[in-house]
This record gives C-alpha cells, structure tokens and sequence, in this order.
DNA sequence: ATTCTCACA
DNA sequence: TGTGAGAA
C-alpha cells in the first residue's frame, strides 16, 4: 500500500485550489508554510504546488485552530508526531541483542500455550517480534 | 487571470 | 493576519 502514499504526497494543486478546498486565505496558506507545518514543493513557475496530504494537514489545521489551540501549540502536536515516528524508526533499525533474544524467546514459550487453541492467529514466528 | 515577494497611511 | 504594489 505504498503506491497511494505516493500518489497522496503529488504536489499539484496550486493555491487558488487549495483556498477553496480549505476555505483558508492564501496568507494563512503561506503563513503555515513558514512555520513548517507544510512543506508545497515550487514548479518551474516558482509557484507553489500542493499535495492531499497538504491539504489534509492544512484541514485538520483548521480544526485545531476551531478548538482555540494556537501556532504554538499545533506546532508541538506536529513536532511530537514526527519525534514519535522517529522513535519508531530507530527502534526498527536497533540492532538485536542477546536481551532481545532471550525475551523474544520468553515471550514464545508464554504464547505456545494460546497457539494451539485458534488455528486463525497470525503466523506467530520468531522472526515477526520486531517490537521488543 | 494567478501567484509571488515584500512592505506597512 | 489583512492588503496593496510591482513583477513574472
């Protein structure tokens, strides 16, 4: 399912579009801009070209602002999602260690005994913890 | 017609 | 954040 995000993150909706899908102001658009929150790439015209999820963003923006929450605030419930997704990252690509390994084990012998009851659980194989 | 940047009686 | 100017 990688194609749809590909095709979410297209930028091609100028701004005048994006003023009526939002019902936001250019300067607003431009001004969330500025604070990160959204980043349009430019075509060769030096205008700026808009994706869904740019759009989606600039919504739930709105939504927020509704909510009395202001600049600074939405910056930080950005700023914790993206951390979040860093943090998970990270984590996939930590190495394992004994510890894990032993845990993973651990972990296997407590579940052995709900395996054998449903014959629809998910392939519980060693190699599928890659939370540890 | 649209959008861009920059400035502010 | 609005608005207008001058350019592309």
């Amino acid at each position: 399912m990688k194609e749809k995000e590909l095709r979410r993150s297209l930028s091609v909706f100028p701004i005048g579009t994006v003023m009526k899908l939002t019902d936001l102001t250019a300067r607003q658009i431009r001004y969330y801009e500025e604070q990160e929150l959204i980043r349009p790439q430019r075509n060769d015209g030096n205008r700026r070209m808009y994706s869904l999820n740019d759009i989606d963003v600039l919504l739930e923006i709105k939504d927020y602002l509704a909510e009395g929450i202001n600049m600074a605030g939405i910056k930080h419930i950005y700023d914790m999602q993206a951390q979040a997704q860093q943090k998970k990252q990270a984590d996939l690509d930590r190495p394992v260690t004994d510890n894990d390994v032993r845990r993973i084990f651990h972990d296997e012998l407590l579940q052995q005994g709900r395996l054998n009851s449903d014959e629809q659980g998910q392939p519980t194989l060693f190699h599928t913890h890659k939370r540890l």
